[in-house]
DNA sequence: ATATTTGCAAAGTGTTTGCACGTAA
DNA sequence: TTACGTGCAAACACTTTGCAAATAT
């Protein structure tokens, strides 16, 4: 565990929060100032492999990371005019088994619902 | 409607099917040999803002286009291993209004479901 | 004739990597 | 000391764009 890591796991604190590399290397900055993007980058790779955190990829431009990932997987919401993203809690949506032939075969490990529209700020725009 | 356009259309035909950019060019060279990578990537962008196609993003790589824009939304079955990914008929999903709060004020357009896993092919590898 | 589309190449964005240096164990 | 992490810059992958020539209407 180095002090850059420890900065970027601490950029990445909170729920609800859905950072991109870049913010999470602006926020690891105020920190550490020294981090770099690469490493970033690295340090987010290793984290999503070790199931720390989740890379959330809905909407065309950079990934982004979410430390929500409890036990309980949660969905999200997606503006698709600001690219705002919210959670939304795993009850406010029924049962998603996948049975049958439409299981194609799969070993299904999770799965992951986008619900999509606009928010509130940008229909009043 | 220029030849061009035909034969990125034409790349696009089958249900089922979702083709990378570089998978549709190749198809529409097939039919005009002199299609080039960037009328592709501008015909692609404006069937997605005609809705006459999907854009799926839901892995690292490229894009990818899925023709099968019907009334009645399918979902996807995603292997994390070799990326092939399935269609899921919505009738296998049960409901999936979203409430109250949940809404977060969202005037909700869609919802898309990703099923993660791995298929049979790379369960046996 | 006019507006649109094409193709090329260059530029833009997002991400990974090679390698010399530094640091943790 | 020995392996691993860091930072930089260069490379890479994917996508968009400026512009001149070609084409559709």
């Amino acid at each position: 565990m180095t002090p850059q890591r420890r900065a970027v796991a601490e950029a990445l604190d909170g729920d609800h929060v859905h950072l991109t590399v870049e913010e999470v290397h602006r926020r690891a900055r105020a920190t550490l100032p020294e981090v770099s993007l690469a490493t970033v980058y690295n340090t987010l790779n290793e984290m999503v492999l070790m199931g720390e955190i989740a890379e959330v990829r809905h909407a065309p431009g950079p990934s982004r990371y979410d430390p929500n990932v409890g036990p309980v997987p949660h969905h999200h919401l997606l503006c698709t005019a600001c690219g705002a993203l919210f959670d939304v809690e795993p009850s406010g949506v029924g049962s998603l088994a996948l049975v049958g032939d439409q299981r194609h075969g799969f070993d299904i490990a999770g799965v992951q619902v986008v619900f999509s529209g606009t928010c509130a700020t940008c229909r009043v725009a």
